[in-house]
DNA sequence: ATTATCGCTATACAAAAGTATAGTAGTATA
DNA sequence: TATACTACTATACTTTTGTATAGCGATAAT
């Protein structure tokens, strides 16, 4: 996390192991079995802590509670309190993190072709 | 692995449960410590097991080849053997799998992006 | 008085992923 | 005869990741 570590995308292009780190840099933010589902559930929409749980059945509170801290530090989920009776906590993505929605898209769309691509060689 | 699963981009992009299961395809990939190193070693050459051994520093044979024959299994290498003395090995990506590059492109390009987000913010 | 809601935390455990270290079979070179 | 190369496999272990289950403190409704 130095500053050293700021590359551009010519100079990570061109070298496999910048290359390597500044995608697992974006792996790193999408990895694990709830963060995906966590995002997708918060990209058209703000929500709150019980509702994100509604909305990913088996998930656990433990899960969803570490995994929302894990997203906040690295910027990408913004948690607001609300001084309500009950407290209200909302949880959104940050426009960083929406902008994660163009990769999405990007690898849905090899996901799909790739299983295509596969099954043919069956 | 069934057909049933075979759905379009519009239909995943509509639904998102079906978007996150196919972006999850695509994540399965290439997540694990050492799949993208490996696929980055591949990128440009053909190589054999030890010259890829020899490119990655730090991993065990034991993790490149679980490694290798998963990233084969999930149609993203091809194996060659040839009855030379010794015998010799040579792994290549397949062309779903170059595809890749592209979807790795977009990776690379919002990884930057958000670093300097989120740096920008402290 | 009991139960419910909100947003979690604590503890203990199981499963998955990765590491360390040694060894294999076959051939070939010093 | 000893060592080295190729392409791995075997065994045992540690670390990371995820699960299961229970409970907390504040408030409010029944």
């Amino acid at each position: 996390m130095e500053i050293e570590n700021l590359i551009s995308f010519k100079e990570a292009k061109a070298c496999p192991i910048q290359f390597v780190l500044a995608v697992n840099d974006t792996l790193n933010v999408i990895s694990g079995k709830w963060k995906l589902p966590i995002i997708g559930s918060l990209l058209f929409e703000k929500r709150r802590f019980t509702d994100i749980q509604r909305n990913i059945p088996k998930i656990t509170p433990r899960m969803l509670s570490k995994e929302l801290k894990d997203l906040e530090m690295n910027g990408m989920v913004k948690r607001t309190v609300y001084d309500t009776t009950p407290i209200t906590v909302e949880y959104e993505l940050t426009e960083s993190a929406k902008l994660l929605g163009d990769v999405l898209d990007k690898m849905l769309e090899w996901g799909l072709q790739h299983r295509e691509a596969t099954i043919a060689k069956n």
